[in-house]
DNA sequence: AACTATTTATAAGA
DNA sequence: TTCTTATAAATAGTT
């Protein structure tokens, strides 16, 4: 996307190929959590590169949660409901439960056993991390709102005294 | 991205976080295409909306094969799931795991040693916040320990690796 | 649903 | 390879 336009077709030259994979793969990951953490988005990304490495991403809980809930939530049967789509499907909604639960659990292991957790794996202490992030961004938002609510408090009351001040000494 | 640098984290507006997520979400899907396209690469991309709807991608075969291959890939045993416990009506099911989350929280809480979020002043917030700070520090930490380890442990192989090379020859 | 002012991503160059 | 930079692409706020 830069100084030339791409064509959307295989990149011949392979050291070329192999830089775009490194850094297209980065770029889409990065879009992936920022969709996330905005819109409250649960997302999995699988990638294999052309020589079949590996590389995922799962934004909450574990890309086999993930995984269990798509089989789930694509394995069709539209679960007797008939309408309300606003509901979710109680699988479903169990499935997202189950996940929380036990970011909490591990949460409050890692507190009682306030140490490197050695019970826990890299992904697991990624998706904590992740939960931490959201908790914080919620926090932040809490303060901000009452934060503002002050604000607009002074600003009627700093109005009343201009107003008092303005009417008082005649 | 535009007229207005965009904050990492949730967008609070619900009508603005659905435009978002619409427009975020067939952004991703597209760069996932084009990366797909580019290099070769197999692309799976599982989406769950805030609201539980599920949007996908994959760029070769079905999802369900990339899932196949990821579970191969990243070393799993194909389930075998029953491990025992019994079905239970799913909204049964979501009613005791919302009842354990509670119960969760309530700990959480008493770590906090405080009340209810919702009650919480401006200032409980901040402890709250930093708290928080710090657990994501040594979260981080516990990673980087690990992390540190694995490459201590790739760096030893490698050299032995090395050791070898330049003996056998001879 | 379109428009654009900007930000962000990135292809090519150093 | 990593850093820089010119440019393409994505998109936040607006109409």
């Amino acid at each position: 996307m830069a100084r030339g336009k791409v064509q959307l077709r295989r990149v011949e030259n392979p050291v070329h190929r192999q830089v775009t994979f490194c850094k297209r793969r980065a770029g889409l990951l990065k879009k992936a959590k920022e969709l996330s953490v905005l819109c409250d988005a649960d997302i999995g990304i699988i990638i294999f590169s052309a020589h079949g490495k590996l590389y995922d991403l799962a934004t909450t809980g574990t890309m086999d949660e993930l995984i269990e809930r798509y089989k789930t939530a694509s394995g069709e049967l539209p679960a007797a409901d008939g309408c309300g789509d606003q509901r979710m499907d109680p699988k479903q909604e169990a499935m997202v439960l189950k996940q929380e639960i036990n970011l909490l659990q591990k949460g409050l292991r890692y507190i009682y056993g306030n140490r490197a957790n050695e019970h826990m794996t890299v992904e697991e202490l990624n998706a904590l991390e992740r939960y931490l992030e959201i908790w914080m961004y919620n926090i932040r938002s809490a303060k901000m709102q009452m934060m503002i609510q002050e604000i607009q408090a002074l600003k009627s009351k700093a109005s009343q005294t201009i107003l008092f001040n303005s009417i008082d000494p005649q």
